[in-house]
RNA sequence: GGCCCGGUAGUUCAGUUGGUUAGAACGCCAGCCUGUCACGCUGGAGGUCGACGGUUCGAGCCCGUUUCGGGUCGCCA
């Protein structure tokens, strides 16, 4: 039933003409949005990528033009010709509302069955089914415009670090596996029965050779695969902009990481954001925001009451105090209404559920302190908590002890946003920070021992040296990462780039050196060879694009993303595939499939 | 793997203490309509109430299991 577009030739988008373009003759292609059927008189609007334009049929129409337009429903693809007129009826709703296009050929070049939603803007629809029908989803003007801002920002991502002398090299996609942090994705071979290639989790190692290589500056977008469970801001693919320098040190590299903020803002939404960021030390902004991502965007910063408390009869914070922890709290200001016992008892089992012993509190009342442990402590102290707390009438206390300093802030550092979005105090902004001084070691609880924080090229700093194998707490990194509004966007290091300091690091790791070198060999092997110092960072991309357009989830920044159990709902990958395949890769499944 | 929330026409939702034939809006179909742009008017079609099992005289509603979707903890060097 389809006609062909033989002849017909594009001059304009939808969205383009405009009231200087009256009497032109045009031709458009593009879907039918609506059509409006009013007898002898009949609208259609026709959408493209760049908008809408009101297209009219009437009875100066040629009859089989005419026809053809009643027949039009949603979504069937036109391509029309005709002339600009200025509308006697303006609409100031679109941009083209001055003029409609008087129709005088009109082929469908594609019919539609209804579709299983609206194709509209602020889609109402479960994102389930968009998902399934993810080629109509991305049809609807909003996600469209993401995608295309995406673009925008991948192409000043060029721009910029190609004007300050980057190359832009693909690293492989099929590499070795190397298990040490997340899970891989593993991908077997065909010709090497039984071994198996790796989706990258990033192309860390080949920009260290690239900078070995004598690139001296390194950029890439890449693909990144982590096989570990997803998040709202996680999938299990996703995009870094990832960048590595030679003969820099870290300095170099935040200015350059402001430079790029600085610049994609301006250059794709046309904000300034002021640089440089602040900057904070890991220490400082687990003391202050108990998060090594803290979101500035509003206050309720921690305070610490160990001090104020250690010497009071009540024996929760007394044993954790003497068990080498701390009693912290926040404060939340006019949260007495808001956080009523009943409230304050759901925020106890959220305390509880992310490892909390249990929550104290004071609630600032009109008729005076109410609290959970006024009863263990005489005036003076519960007063000197509540100075310290600085709290004042209609405020609310949340106190947690525990004997593990760090589990202490980082409860507090959730339950501190738990609240700010309940009472609603979040304020809109862009808040980039550095966090840097970040340990290089940390204590893991399950196996007793120290694990590095980091992957294992990170350089210590250089005062660590005369003691890495000393007290591990003492040792710090090279390391920094960009935060964004309590998101982590990015996470760099200055890389080690002496082969014996990389050597005392991997058994350090526990690796022994038959191990290290089975593993890593061609990485400290390049390292005998003339290594420049060097080091950069990864810009999670997907995450950057999903906090400029203050989008709640990543799906809405991706084009075809994957849902919370990693499957597609469009394709249903992973799929099985058949036996013959399997054994042509020598491959069994253990176990009970799960499609 | 744990915890929490949700699943009722194509879509978004309502559905009383468990009680006759499960409703609305939008969308869809048909007819009418020359200035609409959320067109209007008239009429119509459309439901395994996610699935299975249980309790009950009777289940969309109660219970159990399961599945799908979302959030989150673990995990993410």
């Amino acid at each position: 039933m389809a006609e062909f577009m033989t002849g017909m030739k594009r001059t304009h988008y939808c969205g383009e003409l405009r009231i200087s373009d009256v009497g032109k003759t045009v031709t458009l292609f593009g879907w039918v949005a609506k059509q409006r059927d009013l007898g002898q008189l009949i609208f259609i609007d026709l959408r493209d990528r760049t908008g809408v334009t009101q297209l009219s049929f009437d009875d100066t129409s040629e009859k089989s033009v005419f026809e053809k337009a009643a027949k039009c429903r949603s979504e069937f693809v036109l391509g029309i010709t005709g002339t600009v007129l200025e509308r006697s009826a303006k609409s100031k709703k679109i941009a083209t509302g001055d003029i409609e296009v008087k129709v005088s050929e009109l082929r469908i070049l594609g019919e539609s069955e209804t579709p299983p939603f609206e194709i509209t803007e602020n889609c109402k629809t479960g994102e389930a089914t968009r998902l399934q029908y993810r080629y109509l989803d991305l049809r609807r003007p909003d996600l469209q415009q993401n995608i295309i801002l995406r673009h925008k920002i991948a192409k000043a991502t060029r721009d910029y670090f190609d004007e300050r002398g980057f190359i832009e090299i693909e690293t492989p996609m099929l590499i070795k596996s190397t298990p040490e942090g997340a899970r891989d994705f593993l991908v077997p071979s065909r010709i090497h029965k039984g071994s198996f290639y790796a989706l990258p989790q990033s192309p860390q190692i080949y920009k260290q050779l690239c900078m070995v290589a004598g690139f001296d500056k390194y950029m890439q977008i890449a693909r990144c695969f982590r096989d570990e469970d997803l998040r709202a801001d996680r999938q299990p693919e996703f995009t870094q902009i990832d960048i590595e320098m030679s003969f820099v040190d870290m300095e170099d590299i935040l200015e350059l990481g402001e430079g790029f903020i600085k610049y994609v803002f301006k250059k794709s939404l046309d904000i300034d954001i002021p640089t440089p960021f602040p900057r904070y030390t890991y220490n400082e902004v687990m003391e202050r925001f108990g998060s090594d991502k803290p979101d500035t965007r509003f206050g309720m910063e921690l305070f610490n009451l160990t001090d104020v408390v250690k010497d009071t009869d009540f024996v929760v914070f007394k044993s954790a105090i003497e068990g080498g922890g701390s009693v912290r709290g926040i404060t939340a200001k006019n949260a007495v209404k808001t956080y009523s016992r009943k409230e304050i008892d759901k925020l106890t089992e959220t305390a509880k559920g992310i490892g909390a012993k249990g929550m104290a509190w004071i609630r600032m009342t009109d008729d005076g302190v109410a609290s959970s442990f006024g009863k263990f402590m005489t005036d003076e102290q519960m007063n000197a908590v509540i100075e310290r707390a600085g709290a004042q009438k209609g405020d609310v206390v949340f106190i947690i002890a525990d004997t593990n300093d760090t589990s202490v802030m980082s409860i507090l550092g959730a339950l501190r946003l738990e609240a700010a979005r309940k009472l609603d105090i979040i304020k809109d902004g862009f808040n980039f920070l550095w966090v840097v001084e970040f340990p290089f070691f940390e204590f893991d609880k399950e196996s007793g021992e120290w694990v590095a924080m980091h992957h294992p090229f990170t350089s210590p700093t250089d005062e660590a040296l005369d003691h890495l194998e000393g007290d591990k707490s003492k040792v710090y990194a090279k390391a920094y990462d960009m935060v964004l509004n309590g998101i982590e966007l990015s996470s760099g290091s200055i890389r080690i780039t002496n082969p014996d300091l990389q050597k005392r690091m991997f058994s350090m790791l526990g690796l022994s050196d038959e191990e290290a070198y089975r593993k890593f060999g061609f990485l400290t092997d390049a390292f005998k060879y003339g290594a420049p110092p060097h080091g950069g960072m990864g810009i999670g991309l997907d995450r950057l694009v999903m906090q400029m357009i203050k989008a709640s989830t990543l799906r809405d920044v991706v084009a075809f993303p994957k849902v919370q159990n990693a499957s597609e709902l469009m394709t249903n990958a992973p799929s099985m595939v058949d036996e013959s395949q399997l054994a042509e890769l020598g491959i069994g499944v253990i176990g009970e499939a799960k499609q």
